[in-house]
DNA sequence: TCCGTACCGTACCGTTCGGTACGGTTATCG
DNA sequence: CGATAACCGTACCGAACGGTACGGTACGGA
């Protein structure tokens, strides 16, 4: 049973990559212990040994997708309200990015699947591991942005998921149900413009409200 | 196999009903056909006549679920803008009424859970049944508001997708992870009436822009 | 009354998968 | 060199599930 913050061994680390790339390939009935370790020339003794059981594997795959991204944590110099704008730009075009990866995509379907019998461990999992992160770099941004009067707020959560809502729209369900008319990284610049702007039209200082 | 809108027979819509029970209680796991003969007091060679094979089944069931809910065509008099605005507040509290129900997020995660493996037939059916009919009746309600002067834009989809993200958010994504405390049926008025607050920010009339 | 139809309940079959056990191989350490 | 440990590959087991077949029953129409 995989705790908490564990890290893996190299070898533990490649069976996992294999995992979720077959993880992104297959689906949930795409990833089984035997397929697992055919592909990733392991044994499934092994597998279990690491792991325990399925469940730790794909909570196991999780963290490690996890572990990959770093946070950005910049911005502590000054910065005037094209740079910061610039900023917020930058961030919704990453989020769009992120979410319409492979791997983010096969493994949210894989705990929102798991997210009806399973309690909701995988789906706690991915949003405390996952999305946490992006939370609250997004908010410091925000903050940043507030204490230098480029934009202003009540509530710095409130005004983050306006942002959030603004960026994703309902893009993230639509490519979680593998509408390919969602998945146009192309236009995700236009988009990201766009909802910045609004954002603006929201929260920018120089609104009456 | 379930070819296009054929009605089902009272009988076999009690068995529908049924698994869409199954369902909501156990997940995808938990809709056996087995399971569902035995709690529908059915024979299984029943339900591969009736539906084929089990993709079949969860075919009908989208269909079925999706006929139920009748779209709204009203607002076809005049109204004023506090009856406009309070038709979107309408409008946004029943998304989010909707969206958190036990049986649309069961049959999201369960199209979500086959989006990956088998195309995404479940996932199509389930967008062009059940949210089509709720986008064009808001962007409907839209164009009405447009046309009394009440609301201005360019873009009737892109002003709809912005409302839908004001009002949504990132709330579906985590209902359907499981986070229970993104499901609070009572703080969706509230969150309603913001909303609408910020879509009038935007795209109100009186505004600048 | 007889026949066909639709249906139920159960038994059955083949497959797949999670999980375990075992023999063989490499490598590190004393 | 001998021993212990880690690991691979394969075989194996039990359970569950999708799908099919069959006997029995109620009903409606000729």
């Amino acid at each position: 049973m995989v705790t908490s913050h564990e890290e893996f061994s190299p070898r533990q680390q490649a069976v996992l990559d294999c995992a979720l790339q077959l993880l992104v390939s297959g689906g949930e009935k795409g990833l089984t212990t035997a397929g697992l370790a055919r592909a990733a020339n392991c044994s499934k003794e092994s597998i279990y040994k690491w792991f325990g059981d399925r469940d730790g594997l794909l909570a196991a795959m999780i963290a490690h997708q996890a572990s990959k991204v770093r946070a950005s944590a910049e911005n502590g110099h000054a910065m005037d309200a094209a740079q910061f704008r610039a900023y917020l730009v930058a961030f919704a075009h990453d989020l769009l990015e992120v979410l319409s990866g492979d791997v983010s995509l096969a493994l949210n379907r894989l705990a929102i699947g798991q997210a009806s019998h399973a309690d909701s461990r995988l789906g706690r999992l991915l949003i405390e591991r996952g999305r946490k992160r992006i939370d609250q770099s997004a908010m410091a941004l925000l903050e940043a942005g507030k204490r230098r009067g480029l934009i202003r707020y009540e509530d710095r959560e409130a005004a983050y998921h306006t942002l959030y809502g603004l960026i994703v729209r309902d893009l993230h369900v639509r490519m979680l149900l593998g509408e390919k008319g969602a998945r146009q990284p192309d236009t995700f610049e236009a988009m990201a413009e766009e909802a910045i702007d609004r954002f603006f039209a929201l929260f920018g200082a120089h609104t009456v409200n």
